[in-house]
DNA sequence: GCGTTATTGCGAATCGTTCGCAATAAGCCT
DNA sequence: AGGCTTATTGCGAACGATTCGCAATAACGC
């Protein structure tokens, strides 16, 4: 541990305390709060794997503090999504949504039919469509989503029977 | 008009009835039953000159049968989507789904921030998408949707300032 | 026409999400 | 460190979209 008197900027051991600073200068910038809830939706976000829904972020949050509150846990992601933190998704009109961290490039998800995987993809198709819309039909795109469904490389059998 | 002993095959005078004769010979196909819901939810979709969502269609279909049943109209366009007639998508992860004819091409979407409007999109993209990915990546793509969103040619000032 | 059985109509139920409001606590000021 | 202001929480009730269960009805094949 530092010393007392040596200066207070200790480097950042835990990754989750690195993550609660972004969180918390986000949200310092915006005049808004660093709250318990808001961490622990944060950091489940950021532990996931894969996109949750409100329902699974809602119970892995109660897993690490039993605290805390569905409402809350709503709130904190419309919040993070408004701020650009996280981005919400709908992959199919049945299914409610699912949130992701916002990174750059993952405005184009495929999602496997068979066994529900979600990748990610770049690419530079989004560019394309963008481009292509404000030339050809003076439509100024915002937000680029692609959605697609299928089968992923491990369920759709590769070799040919 | 023809006369009582020509060959009993009328050319469809009223759009509405051709359109009656699409519907009726998709359900029988699939041992299902023309009835006065499924027609009227049928004409009130392609009467529409917009993508409906499941409760303005309930009040249009109720404006020309006032016995139209909510659920009824859910089970008229789940079933339609079966058969491949309607297309159900949505535009935003708040708003409720919105149906739409099948057409071949349009899983391309334009909506218009400002005014709401949407547009399709025929283009190859989808096509470049399809064998973009079939290719480089072993995904197979069944289904490709491209929802933009942004300004339109009319919402967008055309003028520089 | 008759019978079989798909379909309807109704209300209640479900699911995801939001709201209202009193109680709590974050962060600024000193 | 203590106090103050006000953003935020927690709770349950409310909400909107969609679905369900089931008895009554009506399509369509024979």
């Amino acid at each position: 541990m530092p010393s007392a008197d040596t200066p207070p900027i200790p480097p950042p051991h835990d990754p989750m305390e690195a993550m609660d600073r972004i969180l918390g200068e986000a949200l310092r910038r915006h005049g808004r709060r660093l709250t318990e809830p808001r961490r622990t939706v944060w950091r489940t976000l950021y532990a996931a794997d894969e996109h949750l829904t409100a329902g699974q972020i809602t119970a892995r949050a109660q897993a690490a503090d039993p605290g805390t509150n569905r409402a809350s846990v709503y709130r904190a992601l419309s919040l993070f999504a408004e701020l650009g933190l996280v981005r919400e998704l709908r992959l199919g009109a049945d299914q409610p949504s699912r949130w992701e961290t916002a990174h750059a490039d993952d405005q184009f998800h495929l999602v496997c039919e068979e066994c529900g995987q979600v990748d990610h993809h770049a690419g530079d198709l989004v560019e394309q469509v963008r481009s292509h819309l404000t030339d050809q039909h003076g439509f100024k795109a915002r937000k680029v989503e692609l959605h697609v469904s299928g089968q992923c490389t491990r369920c759709s059998p590769p070799k040919p029977d």
